[in-house]
RNA sequence: CGGGGCGUAGCGCAGCCUGGUAGCGCACCUGCCUUGGGCGCAGGGGGUCGUGUGUUCAAAUCACACCGCCCCGACCA
């Protein structure tokens, strides 16, 4: 009967998770294609709306859109030392084309910064040329020796801006600008808290001077890297020559930024929101916000019932679920494992008094409102639907941040967490941005996230490994 | 890339040990009937048994190799 397919989340989340993206017809492995999956137009719909989110705000804050090739001569990477050496292991290469070996093989783009450098140093004289605020909504290719769809897959989709600046003052601000961007759309759009923060030497982007993130916490309590924002300060501006002639008549290298989001956040935002009846998505990203089920026994009912149904949910533009031969249960756990947020019911019933029935995804409450107030009833459930995925994320985070006070301390907490299990927590603790710290913590596969931009837990105290003065917390957690 | 598991109809599985030419449930199609949380009955369609090689009179079944997926580990958005 009733029966669902969906793993439930305290037997073993990770195949919750895998059963919420298959179940919501999210996306699924492409099979075919190792490390690689298929998004599906329910998943790909999600996408639209994050892209569309986003790339107001790129253009809002100046930013121009922009497409730069695929593939890469191979030489390129190779002239920023740390970038080859970070993105080496995962490259995939391009050895032949068009029947004939390459003299230089070209790699397929893991990142753009080594292609828009070289660009950049061709566009780019005087300090009229700067900003150079661009944008390229792209595929990128990472070899992945263990993917999760969406988390991590071989080849993904994300936004990748690239910036040039004339100083290193204006570049900061760049980045932190991005990084705000990030978390507003995190929080405000995706409901999905985050802390913003910037990453130790050991995590930051290879050829990064220092690395920004927004760290989310999923349900199991494990972290996810939901974004990032890369100050590059003249790495890569030395590496492929952008210089630039200053007012003052002087030759100087650009400072660049970098930042991208990917479809990883798809999967965060399941793990931040969906349960164990399948996906729930906030209204803001839902591809439908509501969708009607009619209902009817006999075929006069039938007629009036579609026909009132079919008006109701024209002037609301939300879908008419009229397909035959399914019973409307049927189409409710359909829709609800699909995470639309709010489940419309018109039936005989409804017909006679008028009203029409509201159920929302997150909560389940069903409630019966006149037909003449469902548009505004409508707009208020999805807007408290919308707040409280946050809030109740929100809560949950906050709830799962807790202190430490010595390195086994933060060992017996994290120790028992894995992405099946879940229990994870972020510890915030006194750590140096120090190789030795991340070593210990490596010992028990806990990393430091973040040092959060924001230091909401008490200040500074000793480092709980090295003994020296830190000024804050930094946070501690399992990681995607 | 190492360890473990899996691969048979769209999905979930049985059959494999003990070789003899493929079956069940759901889904799908047709008809009737039903429809306020996964209706029912009757009839019907659909499978290179992941791929390749080998053993054999004969391979889903035995052997070897490869591919893919999932979980665990090392590497990462």
């Amino acid at each position: 009967m009733a029966e669902s397919r969906i793993t439930p989340r305290a037997q073993d989340f990770a195949a919750w998770y895998q059963d919420v993206v298959l179940e919501g017809d999210m996306a699924e492995p492409a099979e075919i294609v190792k490390g690689c999956m298929v998004i599906k137009p329910n998943g790909y719909a999600v996408w639209e709306a994050l892209q569309r989110e986003f790339d107001n705000r790129f253009k809002e804050t100046g930013h121009q859109n922009v497409y730069f090739p695929l593939l890469i001569p191979q030489s390129f990477l190779q002239k920023e030392a740390e970038h080859v050496e970070g993105f080496s292991p995962e490259l995939a290469v391009v050895t032949i084309a068009g029947g004939k070996e390459l003299e230089e093989p070209y790699v397929i783009r893991p990142t753009s910064e080594t292609i828009i450098g070289h660009f950049f140093a061709r566009w780019i004289q005087s300090w009229r040329d700067l900003p150079v605020l661009i944008n390229q909504w792209a595929n990128v290719v990472r070899w992945e020796l263990r993917t999760r769809m969406f988390l991590r897959t071989s080849e993904f989709l994300w936004q990748e801006g690239h910036t040039a600046h004339s100083s290193h003052e204006e570049a900061f601000e760049e980045v932190l600008r991005i990084l705000d961007i990030y978390a507003e759309v995190a929080e405000s759009v995706m409901a999905m808290p985050v802390i913003k923060g910037m990453k130790t030497a050991g995590e930051k982007f290879a050829g990064a001077l220092r690395s920004y993130s927004i760290e989310a916490m999923m349900q199991n309590g494990l972290a996810l890297q939901a974004g990032t924002s890369h100050d590059l300060g003249q790495n890569f501006g030395r590496a492929f020559d952008v210089k630039f002639q200053t007012n003052e008549g002087k030759l100087d290298y650009v400072w660049q930024t970098s930042w991208g989001v990917s479809t990883r956040l798809i999967g965060g935002l399941i793990m931040t929101h969906s349960d164990d009846k399948g996906l729930v998505l906030p209204p803001r990203v839902a591809p439908w916000k509501a969708v009607l089920v009619p209902i009817y026994r006999k075929d006069e009912e039938r007629a009036a019932v579609l026909e009132a149904a079919g008006k109701i949910a024209a002037e609301l533009k939300i879908k008419l679920d009229d397909r035959e031969g399914q019973t409307p249960g049927a189409k409710f756990f359909h829709w609800e494992r699909r995470g639309v947020p709010v489940v419309m019911e018109l039936g005989p019933r409804d017909l006679a008094s008028g009203n029409v029935v509201l159920k929302r995804r997150d909560t389940g409450a069903k409630e019966v409102v006149p037909q003449s107030e469902a548009g505004a009833r409508l707009e208020a459930t999805l807007a408290s639907i919308q707040q409280n995925l946050y809030g109740t994320a929100k809560a949950r985070l906050k709830e799962n941040c807790v202190l430490a006070e010595s390195i086994e301390q933060i060992e017996e907490i994290l120790t028992p967490v894995t992405a099946e299990k879940g229990g994870g927590k972020f510890v915030l603790a006194h750590l140096k941005d120090d190789p030795r710290c991340e070593e210990r913590l490596k010992e028990f596969k806990a990393t430091i996230r973040c040092i959060p931009m924001v230091d909401e837990w008490g200040g500074g105290g000793k480092c709980l490994i090295t003994g020296e003065a830190v000024p804050q917390r930094v946070v501690v957690a399992k990681a995607y």
